[in-house]
DNA sequence: GGCAGACATTGACATCTATCAATGGATAGT
DNA sequence: ACTATCCATTGATAGATGTCAATGTCTGCC
């Protein structure tokens, strides 16, 4: 390492800033900061924000066979979104009979909210 | 199509409830959707994360040379991260002299609070 | 002018991801 | 039993993404 002395010839500037001001620590820890990566990359898919943003709207769980054509995607792409969201918490399911339902999370809607809050 | 018909064959079902309740519609339109969703995509890696966390916490802007050392990633990929940032409107930048420096821009600070109040 | 340092850009590469066709497992109706 | 339907899983594939080495650009010092 060539520049360890920590010394930098200070150039031009606009004005006399504080250059080596004391850098402050982030105010995430490591671990917090992968799990909210974690969710965010969940929420990070137009699709899947859409479908949460759907069934956080439904006072009941809601169908797969309802779900499926409310998006463009085949079924198998609409099952892969479900559980990558079912994965992050965000929603739940459960099956009956031959069908399964789906349904947000307090989580989910927490999220979405916080979500909804962004400029 | 086969099924066009609506009307599903009820199962066997733990309570009798509402099959075919209306489908309530999203909340979010659908530019919203996908503009939040490039939010989130940004703010979907746990360097980006942590990096406009960093940046939120300084008083002042910070310089790349005070950056790159808090990350284990060579000096490209973190240029790469900045920039995707940038572009979403999340931090913004100015060269001085020598040096780029980089702040949190509003947006950005109010989408990290508005992060770190997920579940 | 020449040189050295800071940072961005490019190119290459491995991995991840979104997508769909095909298949499988489970359930209910006949 | 046989069949039809619902949904999940698997396999395959094109595209996106994170990463780094190499290179380019700009600035300031000698």
């Amino acid at each position: 390492m060539a520049t360890e002395t920590r010394i930098r010839p200070l150039p031009v500037r606009h004005r006399n800033e504080p250059c080596c001001a004391p850098v402050q620590a982030p105010g995430l820890t490591a671990a917090r900061t992968a799990a909210l990566a974690d969710v965010l990359k969940a929420l990070g898919d137009p699709t899947r924000l859409r479908m949460l943003d759907l069934l956080a709207q439904q006072p009941e769980p809601l169908c797969v066979c309802d779900i499926t054509p409310q998006f463009a995607q085949a079924q198998p792409t609409i099952s892969h979104h479900l559980r990558i969201l079912r994965e992050a918490g965000l929603i739940e399911t459960e099956k009956r009979g031959i069908w399964a339902y789906y349904w947000a999370t307090p989580a989910g809607k927490e999220a979405l909210s916080a979500v909804a809050a962004l400029p």
